[in-house]
DNA sequence: GTCTATACAAGGATAGAC
DNA sequence: GTCTATCCTTGTATAGAC
């Protein structure tokens, strides 16, 4: 049942606990999965469970920090490569943005995170300056230096901000609350969302503001 | 404890807990408040509740189609408002996006509906159908308005729907999750995030595409 | 329509053998 | 580090008196 890309397996089974839990919490929601259906999903008993994590909060949170670094790292990357130039850059940001947040575990978690917010506040907390900060500063990095040459325009940075990451975010929401609808994809697609949406914001930010690369 | 602005009390106690319940689902979430809270909160036996409702989820399931109207409603009358322009009407219903999704119950449920979309689809049905496809046909309607009449400019409709209702959605589903921060109206500005989104969208629609009101 | 009392299952967590 | 067995609380829901 293990098959990770990751070499040896040095901290075997914590990983597969956190990796199964994280999947059941994704889909029944924190307070409905059970410590019971947690120890089933990885094939042992609920006492043993306990061995590894004092109690579910604790493997809760986790399941929720397990995921920041790697998200970030990959925004990173497009932020420091210098090969692109700024719109190529930001079309690149975009996938990523939307591969990390409507697919990775991380970024399916906010659903969770409201679940639990007044319950378990330190997650938010995490959740918060871990993940959603960190990539809201890199964005920010890129669009400072498509200005700074001269190729986006200046525009007000706190709406375009949330014209960034809200649909971005909605999108994810989205399918998480429509995912037993069958016409999931017809309805929220999310190749067609994102080249639409980034089109719209290169549309904004460009300074020739004609319709260059109009779809 | 009652005050209705609905003249007489034609169905009093079954309002009166849907309200109460409404409020302590959207607080702790659907499988974490428990019916005899839902009782106390009511100033009810658990076994008095069961009169009104068969089950919880039944109970659940009054809450969530409770608001539907009342929202739409809201909508539909600034776009058959007659008075206003084609860009005056875009801000207003902005106005009422916004207060409606991050402060009134229907528009606070999100996160209810995605913990509980698999368990209970019919409840996310419910609220697609009957909340937010009738808000995207709404302001669908006003953007026609506003191209045909010659105020604004044709812009990719996917893209420009996922742009309007993004960012909002986001805010709201952003408060419930960081509801427990201090710096909540800091970091989550209502108003301040309203006026430059519409403003940003605005930028985007207009005809004449340089910077009128720019604030 | 509301109450008290209760049925019965499932929840999180612990003890202690192996 | 995993197991079986168990503790105690809480959950949803029902029965039946008033």
């Amino acid at each position: 049942m293990r098959n990770d890309a990751s070499g040896a397996s040095a901290v075997p089974r914590r990983d597969e606990i956190v990796r199964a839990a994280t999947a059941l919490f994704l889909e029944k929601g924190y307070a409905a999965t059970s410590m019971s259906a947690l120890a089933q999903a990885c094939g042992m008993q609920k006492a043993s469970l306990y061995h590894h994590f004092p109690s579910k909060e604790a493997l809760f949170v986790a399941c929720v920090n397990d995921g920041y670094d790697v998200a970030v790292r990959e925004l990173e990357q497009i932020r420091d490569d210098r090969t692109l130039d700024d719109e190529a850059r930001l079309r690149r940001a975009f996938d990523a943005l939307y591969r990390i947040t409507v697919e990775s575990t991380v970024g399916r978690m906010s659903p969770l995170i409201a679940e639990t917010s007044r319950q378990i506040p330190s997650v938010a907390r995490a959740f918060h300056d871990g993940f959603i900060t960190r990539q809201h500063e890199i964005l920010s990095d890129m669009i400072d230096a498509g200005v700074a040459s001269g190729a986006f325009r200046e525009v007000d940075r706190l709406g375009l901000e949330h014209m960034i990451f809200g649909p971005i975010v909605t999108l994810s929401l989205s399918r998480e609350m429509f995912a037993s609808f069958d016409s999931l994809d017809a309805l929220y697609p999310v190749d067609g969302v994102r080249e639409a949406h980034c089109d719209l914001i290169l549309k904004l930010l460009r300074v020739s503001s004609d319709e260059p690369t109009e779809r």
